[in-house]
DNA sequence: AGGTACTCCTGAAGGC
DNA sequence: TGCCTTCAGGAGTACC
């Protein structure tokens, strides 16, 4: 599942590919994953616009384009955007196809169809209430140590699904929200009101160093993600927890267990982690 | 308001 | 082997 380091691996890959390239042609295979305007707007507007610039917020990739308009795409769990060149075939399960004026192309392809894109002003960006109300993003200068012990003081429940709501932080997802704790040596249950000052510093620590470390190898393909290339990420290999269910822990060689919280498959060390 | 449950979706995997 | 059920989970929504 495409989360911070994989989305921004993608717009890493992609920025020179598509800066400063005219959009020709845009074909909706599936319109219902238009979100904003009608998928005819969609269409219209964006045919003949040139892409200025590719940013990401969270898991919310970004392309500015002339006009002040931005095409937003969020990948949710199946998610994928190739470029591909001119002539060669495309994903089985493109959903949107973008053709350039040369014909190369970039595609959106999803399996599970439960991706989101949308068309819109800059200054009308406020209607995706995701990126509205999203948190400071790791590894910013917004993202304090302070900020963060804060907020969590004032919350009783597990920690696990705070993690994973973008409002306190934003671009954790499953795999990086089960690995910060793992690193941090705190139990996915834990309510996060009884985290000590110690914790809370661990895990902010945590939650900076798991996401540099996604990123620095270009993202997890645990299943279906795949960079800007069509290329897998190396950051499955160097997993602590996630995925590793009855392997054993890194640190101290207790198989690995796997437990339900909030809905969401959770992994952990029950020796490191306790609660 | 914070917390929980449900919904969307389809391929893979597991049970019998 | 084949049919059926369960699971994967981000995020919007409904509801208490």
């Amino acid at each position: 599942m495409p989360e911070l380091p994989e989305v921004e691996t993608i717009r890493r890959n992609l920025a020179d590919k598509v800066t400063e390239r005219v959009i020709k042609e845009v074909d909706l295979l599936l319109p219902r994953l238009i979100k904003w305007p009608s998928p005819g707007e969609f269409q219209a507007i964006l045919t003949g616009k040139r892409i200025t610039k590719l940013g990401r917020r969270g898991k919310y990739l970004l392309f500015y384009l002339e006009d002040d308009f931005v095409l937003v795409v969020h990948l949710r769990m199946t998610g994928r955007l190739y470029f591909i060149q001119a002539g060669v075939e495309r994903d089985k399960y493109t959903r949107i196809l973008f053709t350039f004026d040369n014909r190369d192309t970039l595609q959106y392809a999803d399996t599970r169809t439960l991706g989101t894109l949308y068309l819109m002003k800059e200054s009308e960006l406020w209607r995706i209430s995701g990126l509205q109300h999203m948190g400071p993003e790791p590894l910013t200068a917004e993202f304090t140590e302070a900020y963060f012990s804060d907020r969590l003081k004032k919350r009783q429940g597990k920690i696990k699904p705070l993690l994973l709501d973008q409002t306190l932080v934003s671009g954790l997802g499953n795999i990086y929200a089960d690995e910060s704790l793992a690193l941090a040596g705190i139990h996915p249950e834990k309510s996060a009101a009884q985290l000590t000052g110690k914790e809370c510093k661990a895990l902010y620590a945590a939650v900076n160093q798991v996401i540099a470390e996604g990123i620095a190898d270009g993202g997890t393909s645990f299943r279906d993600y795949r960079d800007g290339n069509g290329q897998r990420g190396e950051h499955q290999k160097h997993l602590r927890v996630y995925g590793r269910h009855n392997e054993p822990c890194c640190v101290c060689g207790t198989p690995i267990s796997k437990i339900v919280v909030a809905g969401r498959g959770t992994h952990y060390c029950s020796r490191c982690q306790i609660k």
